[in-house]
DNA sequence: CTGAAAGCGCTTACAG
DNA sequence: CTGAAAGCGCTTACAG
């Protein structure tokens, strides 16, 4: 069961490896009708492919780009990668999906994995604990984009959400329905994962622009497990919260489980908005109004610059691209 | 910005690349304590990686595997994924991911990119659109596990759920509860998937078992966006179903959004069970009674068959495994 | 228009 | 215990 190789081929058609070489990389510009037809028939015959793997080692390139994802688990990640797969696809490049699972160190294996098998280019979802290794990774010309969140001064492309915008968008809503007294819950900021801080600033610039307090109780940051608790810390304080402002799709979880265990109505107990649009909120009771992002688009550029870095030997001055939310309004406010 | 070498490495170190090599592959039973620590050094003053790209061209093995799934946007899929990546990450294996998109052609061209790239095995999620190609890569002794669905005669492990058994526990549910009008809503079933019929065929056979009647008239298969359609026919009849099992997350979400704008009211109006353990099940209202399937232990199972392939030349009697699922009971039924 | 040769960066018998 | 040589399956100047 010997694998059969362009040698086998040459052999076939009667002819040199270098000319099947050709053939196979579609150069037929200085090829006899004559030999292209018989490699042709010999491929056929033999059902040869070529081995990438070999070919990657010549040319120096793998066709193949890394994916290294935060957290699989967020709805906005497993669009996200299939938005650039699909992208990817069409320009016969492949993707390795990693998931660092929020941990620096996994991050790091992969990165270093993933150079190691040679691939040509990575995008990244920082978790932002190794900003070393993405300054040498910078500093050595690799091709390198970060999505949905930036890192300050460290001069990589970064593509994200206006983040800011998208707070804002959602305190305009609930001040345009009557609600002042507005609560913002993300998970947690260690690491300074800059969504998270972006979407705080929004909130709070936006409340300042509708001339709101800024109440520091009404902004709670905490992992998963313990939001259940600092929601119960906001509906405790002697003025709890009329709308609740929910930083992503596992913080809306956790607040719409609270709101059900607790029988509060929205929105007549609380209204609530969600940044991130997800799948169940158009047929939940009541339905729930979202900040969109853009995904595709985001993908699409994300692929689009990660591609211009591995084409151009000379990298332009790198920029952070904030691309516009949406808001759709729904039943919840 | 050279890359640098096992050569670099060995003439910094003054020895010759096999030793190199062999350090590299920490057989050192055969090496000086000194020649070690000279390259050892040597592997830390010029911060050597070894280009795994060549590496798997003499090894023939490249230390990756391929997951090919029919659909990504089944969350199924996605946790499947998941679970898949981190058992191969404690091996020291990558997976590369690829979405058929249900599309036989797609899927298709994946596998012979896959092999091109000579990934070490592939995990596929059959579309059922390629059997002769499966064919070829069973008969030529390549690594290969399907999951989720099992297609007949072609002796190709396979891991998946019991599907027979998911519908017969969600109709014992029902009829425990007193319905006996029962329907069932599965995606399409051309190219004869096997979850679908096999929950179809459960589902038959459980309404029996129970003395109920079989009416053909409340088993409707469709393409998700003809599910709402397929509804109103179910709601049409003379005597529409009372209880509704929605064959996946797919069905699942379109029952729950035509249930809402019929302003119906589960389980009043109609009780539903959903095959699939969605995200939102339980902070749903109501919440909603789920079969769940055992995803962890799938991925494992197929992950360790596909290894066990992988590394012994001698393919057993190749099996299936059908694991089983567990019903959630919540508040829609 | 086509072929011989060198090279990509490793590993693997084999010899000493 | 260590090194020279061949080989993995391609591609790429270069010569003719």
């Amino acid at each position: 069961m010997k694998n059969i190789t362009i040698a086998d081929v040459a052999k076939l058609a009667g002819v040199s490896k270098s000319t099947v070489s050709q053939f196979l990389n579609k150069r037929y510009e200085y090829m006899s009708e004559l030999t292209r037809e018989r490699i042709e028939l010999a491929v056929e015959e033999l059902d040869y492919r070529p081995n990438i793997v070999a070919r990657s080692l010549t040319q120096k390139s793998t066709f193949t780009v890394g994916v290294i994802v935060a957290n699989i688990l967020h709805s906005f990640s497993t669009h996200i990668i299939r938005a650039i797969e699909n992208k990817f696809y069409e320009h016969g490049f492949h993707i390795i999906v990693c998931n660092a699972d929020d941990e620096p160190e996994k991050e790091k294996e992969y990165i270093e994995m993933l150079m190691a098998k040679q691939v040509d280019g990575i995008i990244i979802f920082p978790t932002g604990g190794n900003i070393d290794l993405y300054k040498r990774m910078k500093k050595s010309g690799f091709p390198l984009v970060f999505m949905d969140r930036t890192i300050a001064d460290l001069g990589i492309e970064t593509v994200l959400l206006d983040n800011d915008k998208a707070a804002e968008l959602a305190v305009n809503h609930f001040a345009e329905s009557g609600y002042s007294k507005i609560a913002i819950v993300t998970t947690s900021i260690i690491r300074n994962i800059s969504p998270r801080i972006e979407r705080i600033q929004g909130y709070k610039r936006a409340l300042v622009s509708h001339q709101l307090n800024v109440n520091a109780d009404y902004v709670k940051t905490a992992d998963s497990d313990a939001i259940s608790s600092a929601l119960d810390e906001l509906f405790e304080l002697v003025a709890p919260p009329e709308a609740l402002l929910a930083g992503n799709d596992f913080v809306l979880m956790e607040v719409l489980k609270y709101i059900k265990n607790h029988n509060l109505i929205i929105p007549a107990d609380v209204a609530v908005i969600g940044i991130d649009d997800v799948p169940f909120a158009s047929f939940y009771t009541p339905s729930i109004t979202t900040i969109s992002q853009p995904m595709i688009e985001m993908a699409n550029l994300a692929v689009k610059l990660l591609m211009k870095q591995m084409n151009e030997k000379e990298h332009g001055e790198p920029e952070v691209y904030r691309l516009q939310p949406t808001l759709i309004a729904r039943g919840s406010c």
